[in-house]
DNA sequence: TTGTAGGCGTTATCAA
DNA sequence: TTGATAACGCCTACAA
């Protein structure tokens, strides 16, 4: 029923035309030998003249490399794997590869046979590190080289490119607890091992301060999360003067919902959340965020992957240094009660 | 330099295990014969102790498929191309494709031999109308299956998934139309051929009535630009009561600026965009636009694209409905925004 | 239903 | 610096 495309002209007819073995045309294709003049001259002019280049899978046969590199992401709509994939996108075209993003949400029901099929066709994976347990140890299994994002590597001796969550989170309770803020509640993603990091750091932030704390649940780190939570979040026993969403997406939900509910942000209560999203910005209010370096952690991901597939011993410095954002929606004047 | 992966088992070890030949082998991977029982049980048992799969390079020199299919993108960080991106890998999923994604923004320098190296290592390409005529004509010449989004094919004969832009800007006309808007700015993206479609939709709606246009043009169709021309757009000369932009990203910026500059949005001026973006949604005050349906489109496309690969007689309608979302940024009244 | 044998387009080895 | 030739892992007539 497949139509093959046409062949076209292959090595053998460069060489003939060239006048030369097929072995000189190989060599020049990679530039891994110098040549008299007459000899390049005579291959590129019969390169040009038939339009010819390499086949790239009978080339990976013989090399064992397919030139793709894999993505393996959690949901494309998430505008922090968005950026994500741009810094790794940068990255492999650096390095001459070709990026294939895999969307897990999408793959969701055979999962890990798609997986197994994506590694055999390319030289090397970007996951992430809350990948279901049995998908990573079957990654393992095929040898394929492997980066993970997020969080730490779920293995030891694999590479992980991170920010430090804890500190993240840290960085953000300060914040909160300099502005007077003193009753914080905090909208989790439990699946991802880091939201607890987060939270950690959040609380920790208010050591030796009176400081009430709790803690809520999504389902996903999606708005429509945000939106279903803020009610219970905002409106059940005591109100919160903060609220924290383990990332933008959930924040920005949180935020339209109150408007919704006429709980003033950050009258009534301030919002914030992590990754820095492009739209958090541009919000009314702004919001307040943690930017976790999203694609710089992209970039260096696949700069540690590539090093990781040529077998080179590979730099370390894994952990990115993230970044509070300061916006309106923690204002300082929310806080009801001025302790 | 670069260290070899430990090759694997091949279609010889597993023919060997399972004492048949490895044509066998191959037409049961390949699911194009049947079998007695007791080859069958013996082959497949093979192929699962020696945990062997089909060398898709292998396979792919013999077949001319690659099973990977592109698609370039113009902005991975626009939801909307993220929001298309999403319909094609369900689309690619369905039709056992891996999705190589390639940003163009990243790729600019030498984008025409990076794109004739992708088409190489696809089955197929889903590409926007709006790339560079030389590029368009190079990928023609590499007889590359295509299919074109965003606006009607640059070359008749070849497939395109869109929504009829001149109507999406008309729907939305009559809408600002029937509120009573008279003075319309439009923000467009010139080097979108549709962008004039859009606009041109826009104004005829209001044939029969008094009504005042202007018209911007943005370089890129991003936040940024939004914002670095809403000054410009709403405080020259007579103020627009409203204004229309070629995308939400651009709207998005015209709200947040206009925020800035204290101008009311939409007491004193209503916004619109189009792509109905799902932040548009959330924002405040919430955002009309028109849906020009993008994961539909994505998805579309992809089915196009995997029966011209097959060479199925392609089916037809690939002109999608677009629908007007309503919100509250073109609301008539002047009541003040809560915030 | 199963096997034989040749070929796909490239690289790698080794000799010239 | 260049060339002959044997791989690479799989597919596909065609024969049995």
């Amino acid at each position: 029923m497949s139509t093959l495309r046409k062949r076209g002209p292959t090595i053998r007819d460069v060489a003939r035309m060239a006048e030369v073995s097929t072995a000189t045309v190989s060599k020049f294709m990679n530039g891994s030998q110098r040549f008299s003049a007459d000899v390049e001259a005579r291959v590129s002019k019969a390169v040009k003249e038939l339009e010819w280049s390499l086949n790239p899978m009978a080339r990976g046969i013989m090399t064992g490399q397919t030139g793709n590199v894999g993505i393996v992401l959690l949901d494309i709509r998430n505008p922090h794997f968005t950026s994500m994939v741009k810094g790794a996108a940068r990255g492999a075209a650096a390095a001459k590869l070709n990026l294939i993003v895999a969307d897990a949400a999408e793959t969701r029901a055979p999962e890990l046979a798609v997986l197994k099929a994506l590694a055999r066709r390319v030289d090397g994976l970007i996951v992430s590190a809350r990948l279901p347990g049995p998908i990573i140890d079957a990654l393992f299994a095929s040898k394929t080289p492997v980066v993970f994002y997020g969080g730490p590597s779920p293995r030891p001796g694999y590479h992980s490119v991170c920010c430090d969550n804890y500190m993240a989170g840290r960085m953000l309770g300060s914040h909160l607890r300099d502005r007077g803020f003193r009753k914080i509640s905090y909208v989790g993603f439990p699946i991802a091992q880091w939201s607890a990091e987060r939270w950690r750091g959040v609380q920790d932030a208010f050591e030796g301060v009176d400081a009430f704390f709790k803690e809520y649940q999504a389902a996903a780190p999606v708005t429509e999360e945000g939106e279903r939570l803020a009610s219970m979040v905002m409106l059940s026993g005591d109100m919160p003067d903060a609220v924290v969403a383990f990332n933008d997406l959930m924040a920005l939900g949180l935020v339209a919902e109150a408007r919704a509910l006429g709980v003033k942000v950050p009258g009534q209560v301030a919002i914030a959340g992590f990754d820095n999203t492009a739209y958090g910005r541009l919000q009314n209010p702004s919001l307040t965020s943690v930017d976790m370096m999203s694609e710089a952690v992209g970039e260096l991901a696949m700069q540690r992957l590539t090093e990781v597939i040529q077998g080179t011993p590979a730099s370390h410095g894994n952990v990115l240094t993230s970044r509070l954002v300061v916006r309106e929606s923690t204002s300082p004047d929310s806080r009801v009660n001025p302790y």
